[in-house]
RNA sequence: CGGGCUGUGGCGCAGCUUGGUUAGCGCGCUUGACUGGGGGUCAAGAGGUCGGGAGUUCGAAUCUCCCCAGCCCGACCA
């Protein structure tokens, strides 16, 4: 056993209630070797001797504060776009997230694995995803000219493997890895937040009834609140889509950061939370006549938008009395889709319940082509060769307004039911911030956050594909049950930065920061304050703390202005003043507080 | 992929419009001195293929073309 990785397995106190006891290091420390460049203990480290590249400006092109910070107090430094080098501060945090999610996926029976990055084409053509993931998925081709995908995610892996389970005695399972993933995003942005490789704990549960995966499920929500919760960040957990994949009971695990890319409607009085691509709300009715007379064109000579024929023909044509007709393509398919007219399509939630795949707006060209008319002029009235799905609001609407199919001509007096051959009812709108709960009616809030986790239950689909097949008690073959859970750990150091800074820099929680405390020294050529100083540092370490140690001739500014943007929780301030009475500065970086203590109180000081 | 923009020493930038010795500035870095509780002062230094290539020209960081990289907005996004 060496000196670095396994040295530093203290369960930090503040995290779990049960540990008050003061670990203390025993043995021979690393320390106690001879040589001039003897190894230090994993939980030491003296400045002067750490590469900690701090900046004193803020990065050009760092917008989001977690990007900005984690660059500037030298965590992290970028090789390209979407690729990122863990600094020695930032490896330090990322193995704490690690280790908290080891602990706590531990603790809900889980088994660790490492999987390959690099997968043969062959194992995602099994499962369908092959042609499915598209261009986010980087392929590349080897000597032999076959084909192979740097791994997304692993189900199929993880299911192959399954399928050496044959009997349903060996279920359940709980499996998972921490392991880099690669997504060619188009985008790459704010840092290490959305990257083309990033490390992820993925975890699958496999079970053979769908109570089993409900247990698993719910084991791991729970799990997913303690690391969380340990990592020092409130994640919110909101109903989701599941995206392309499929799936149900999706749940993500959201913190509230104006860097963060999704939208989630939460209710102000009652505990709905969900994901805006999958979020409802009331929607106020539209009286209607109870009968309407046969629809009838009209002229609309140069009007293209709902806007615009609602103020040409404001009797007839308010926005919640015209029918907007969308069109698709869903997987090929060419797919009409109605809304309210003053409410807007949700994608997501169009792809789910068509369970497209490749869904776009359709083009000009293709519009013509089959309706004979283009976007302005377009309508569900007659037509019958292509499918139709309309938003709910809609349902026995009449009296309404909608394209005719020619340009320039519109429809009135529109009965959806009598008129339009509806194929498939929906919920397709995006709720409105300030709508209605559909629970409890209370106003429904708007925030943007960070995805720091997704659990969701996948069912049979790569069982399936993989033959990951069990026979059950009554010797019946069963495909296995699965669960797929995910927490990326760049993306939630990321998070937690983001909730947990000032204008001074970053504040570490303390179960996720890189050294629980950095002593200060002021004067490094006084003798009597490196003395004090070294001694403390031995004392902090013998009691289990990793301990930063200030070293540098450094002006005191520039010491303390590191300390505070590297986010360090407490501050030993060590200096001449202090000394003559025996007494060091004790400063809690998330309050900036500073109290006076003995030098032999500080221990005991610290949590 | 569409729109906007940027590449000049480790970081942040000026210079480019109007081509002309040796490419500047602040911070950081090295050495020394003074200093010493919130990014100090002075002195002496090191460090640059001006993103790459081709071209125009007597002469290109500067003008032209092509390419590359990166940033922002949008599209996209398990």
């Amino acid at each position: 056993m060496g000196c670095g990785g396994e040295s530093w397995g203290r369960t930090p106190r503040a995290s779990r209630g049960d540990s008050q006891l003061k670990t203390h290091h025993s043995g021979p420390t690393c320390s106690e070797r001879s040589g001039p460049h003897r190894p230090l203990p994993w939980r030491a480290m003296r400045w002067s001797q750490a590469f900690i590249p701090t900046l004193r400006d803020d990065p050009a092109n760092a917008e989001a504060a977690s990007h900005r910070l984690l660059l500037r107090a030298g965590y992290v430094r970028q090789l390209s776009a979407g690729h990122y080098s863990m600094l020695p501060l930032g490896q330090r945090v990322r193995q704490k997230i690690d280790r908290i999610i080891r602990e706590e996926i531990d603790g809900i029976g889980g088994q660790q694995f490492h999987l390959p990055a690099m997968h043969p084409a062959e194992l995602w053509k099994r499962s369908g995803r092959w042609d499915v993931m598209g261009e986010e998925m980087f392929r590349l081709v080897d000597r032999r000219g076959s084909d192979n995908a740097l791994g997304m995610t692993h189900e199929e892996v993880f299911a192959q493997l399954a399928s050496e389970i044959s009997s349903y005695k060996q279920l359940p399972q709980l499996w998972y890895q921490i392991q880099t993933k690669f997504r060619d995003e188009p985008r790459p942005k704010s840092g290490v937040l959305r990257v083309r490789e990033f490390t992820m704990k993925d975890s699958y549960s496999l079970d053979l009834t769908w109570e089993g995966l409900d247990e698993q499920f719910d084991r791991h929500h729970a799990a997913y609140q303690r690391i969380f919760s340990r990592f020092g960040v409130d994640a919110v957990d909101v109903e989701a889509s599941s995206g392309a994949m499929g799936g149900s009971d999706s749940v993500e695990f959201m913190v509230r950061s104006d860097a963060g890319e999704d939208w989630i409607v939460t209710c102000a009085t009652c505990d709905y939370r969900a994901n805006l691509e999958r979020a409802t709300s009331q929607v106020e009715g539209v009286d209607d006549p109870d009968a309407v007379p046969e629809a009838i064109r009209f002229a609309t000579p140069e009007i293209r938008t709902i806007a615009a024929l609602a103020e040409a023909f404001p009797e007839i044509a308010a926005p919640d009395r015209q029918i907007k007709t969308l069109v698709y393509m869903i997987d090929g398919s060419f797919t009409l889709v109605m809304m309210r007219g003053d409410h807007a399509l949700q994608e997501q939630k169009l792809q789910d319940v068509t369970g497209g795949i490749d869904v776009r707006p359709a083009q000009a060209d293709e519009i013509r082509e089959r309706l004979g008319a283009l976007p302005g002029s377009l309508g569900a009235v007659g037509v019958t060769e292509h499918p139709i799905i309309a938003d709910r609001a809609l349902k026995g609407r009449r009296a309404l307004v909608t394209g005719a199919n020619e340009d320039d001509w519109h429809l009135a007096n529109v009965d959806v039911d009598r008129d339009i051959a509806v194929g498939r009812w929906a919920d397709l709108r995006e709720v409105v911030e300030g709508e209605s709960c559909m629970v409890d009616g209370g106003l429904l809030d708007l925030w943007k956050g960070i995805e720091v986790g997704h659990i969701f239950k996948l069912g049979t689909k790569y069982s399936e594909a993989m033959a990951a097949i069990v026979q059950d008690e009554n010797g019946e073959s069963k495909p296995i049950i699965m669960g797929s859970y995910g927490i990326g750990l760049e993306r939630s150091m990321a998070a937690v930065v983001e909730a947990s800074h000032d204008d001074k820099g970053i504040v570490w929680p303390w179960e996720v920061t890189p050294y629980h405390v950095i002593i200060t020294l002021l004067r490094q050529q006084d003798e009597a304050v490196v003395a004090a100083g070294d001694q403390l540092y031995e004392e902090l370490i013998a009691a289990g703390y990793e301990a930063l140690l200030d070293d540098r001739a450094e002006r005191p500014g520039v010491k303390f202005a590191d300390a505070e943007l590297i986010g360090v929780p407490y501050r030993i301030t060590i200096g001449p003043r202090g000394l003559e009475s025996g007494v060091a500065e004790f400063t809690t970086r998330s309050t900036m507080e500073t109290i006076e203590i003995p030098l032999d109180a500080v221990v005991d000081q610290l949590p």
